[in-house]
DNA sequence: ATTTTTAGATTACGTTCATAATCTATACCT
DNA sequence: AGGTATAGATTATGAACGTAATCTAAAAAT
């Protein structure tokens, strides 16, 4: 049955906010459509209603999940607006986030499966990335333009890695351990 | 047709090596058991006398891979004995190793992919990263024991951050930059 | 008030998936 | 030499996949 507009357009964003969950939990390819549309309580059928194929829902969900990562950056820092840095790095680098893989950075729940995506995902990715370099540099050091740019994008760099590969290890102790490194590294690179 | 035992062993390492590469490329759940056993050579049926099951397969693949990384880390030292390091960073933080997922380190190329594995494709991996901290502890700063392990750990995060994210990203020059940007990273953290 | 449009449900398509049973030819064992 | 075990090919299974046509009820346009 027909539904409003506005309740249609309300329906695409669910799908979009669902997917952007799932996705980051399951991968790209590890959840299909009907369970996808499922998550948003409407069935298969009304997919390609809203959506051109199952890219363009990943391309539009994993730019919403990277403007959902970077709000919480955001969050973080107006609560303690005097050292954002370590208000960002104290929860990306913790094993909150290590085990939040729904919720948590989308680089990190994505990036390899995106770098196998076309260019529209990446578009997605790219956008965020950006969001965050800026921020980042913003933080770093008195130096404005490339030499923030660069500590900015190693920063990134080291906690993305750190997350990933707390992420692929079984043993705890040694996940804590590439967190607890990275925070170190982190703190030390943003006042050499 | 039955096979020579030495034949079926050597059918067996040609399938776990054909998957250590076609899993980099396109994924756990990106290729099927039909074309990861074509690529080997044989067809599909043969799979259920060799693995257990598919995840059995991604264990063995993923342990092979990181055999196989760490193996060219070996390669490239011993090329430049004098400056081991540099060696690896020079081919591990290049446009070439961006472009090459194939071949590539298989923590960027599966690790998002590995975080959501079962715990035998997890020990492969840790098993290969506990490798790679060995050799960069070794070459990093005078300090054994927890410190080399940290500075080890906070730079081999950096490393596969950067190359996630600079194949995350559209843009050939800001990949490069995220490369460039953890070359220096690490450069300094090493003689920090 | 009538007509037209359309979001979502139902159903269907053809393919691919992981897993498995069966068959066959030959390597291995006695 | 004869019998048995088995690697791989063939074929089958039932489910899940992305995509799409059709139907239906209600919203929007006239």
């Amino acid at each position: 049955m027909r539904v409003s507009r506005t309740q249609a357009a309300e329906n695409r964003q669910a799908v979009i906010n669902v997917a952007s969950r799932l996705f980051r939990e399951r991968g790209f390819d590890g959840i299909g459509l009907k369970d996808l549309m499922k998550g948003a309580g409407l069935t298969q059928g009304a997919f390609y209603k809203q959506f051109a194929s199952k890219d363009d829902l990943a391309a539009q969900a994993s730019r919403r999940a990277m403007e959902s990562a970077t709000h919480r950056w955001s969050a973080a820092t107006a609560a303690n607006p005097e050292n954002p840095l370590d208000a960002v790095i104290s929860f990306y680098l913790s094993m909150d986030h290590r085990e939040e893989k729904m919720d948590g950075c989308p680089v990190v729940a994505l990036g390899s499966d995106a770098a196998r995506q076309g260019a529209d995902v990446k578009a997605s990715f790219e956008a965020g990335i950006k969001k965050y370099l800026e921020m980042l540099g913003s933080w770093v050091g008195e130096a404005d333009g490339e030499e923030a740019g660069g500590k900015a994008m190693a920063i990134l760099s080291t906690m993305v890695g750190a997350v990933l590969l707390s992420r692929v290890v079984n043993d705890p102790g040694l996940a804590q351990a590439f967190l607890d490194a990275a925070t170190d590294q982190v703190r030390e690179a943003v006042t050499a």
